[in-house]
DNA sequence: GTAAAGTATGACAGCGCTGTTAGAGTCAAT
DNA sequence: ATTGACTCTAACAGCGCTGTCATACTTTAC
């Protein structure tokens, strides 16, 4: 499928599939004439990938973890070599939720009780 | 204290924290030659800035939640005020840590099977 | 009182993300 | 075959955050 159908599809702006793309996110093939050609299997890439962002984390972190998700039921995975970037990426997720719980219930009680 | 002491104090850097002046976050009386002032309570402010920003939040949405930290434990708290937008900032705040959460476990996931 | 360190303001710049615009090429439908 | 919709690349711009630099003033220390 062409750029513009993907993003009906996935929801995501034209605009964003190609930063992804040149983020290193996606790797659509190209028609003789140019176009982008992605692949069903791209709706779903693409939805998780503004997921995580949306989440805080940058591109790039996502640009390394990305390929595990992709791999992840398959016997022959390539995250090995990812792992210890992910530890680090893992520790970084956890303060995020901490101080975002921190907020929640500090906001739940101001709610409550005002 | 002036700002340079502020700034180690709280491992903020002087940049931020007149960034957070900017944003309306901080409002230090000055001395007569221009001279931020800051107070001891200042330190535990800004360092509280810093990790709800860190954590994802604007700081316009702090600006918002900030009052109430502030006050939570007197008896006349200027939060009512607050109460609308705090509603809106505590929906985004859940959605921020759910796919927190998600990004969490799918790399436990990896980490763990791989 | 002079020098060094600190502070003030303002500007520029960079990164990450996002939208928009412009100019050129391609595809599809009439 | 022409028109309208789509796509391409490239550039500019904006926001939020952050650092740095320049220039001027203030404070501190000798």
């Amino acid at each position: 499928m062409k750029i513009g159908e993907l993003s009906k599809l996935s929801q995501i702006s034209i605009r964003m599939l190609r930063y992804y793309e040149e983020a290193g996110l996606l790797a659509p093939k190209r028609s003789v004439s140019g176009y982008r050609q992605f692949e069903i299997a791209d709706i779903e890439r693409v939805k998780l990938i503004h997921k995580l962002n949306s989440a805080g984390l940058t591109l790039k972190v996502i640009r390394k973890i990305l390929p595990c998700w992709q791999h992840q039921n398959k016997k022959f995975s390539p995250c090995k070599e990812f792992r210890l970037g992910l530890s680090d990426t893992l520790l970084k997720i956890d303060e995020q939720i901490e101080l975002l719980q921190q907020s929640r219930s500090h906001l739940i009680t101001l709610l409550n009780e005002n």
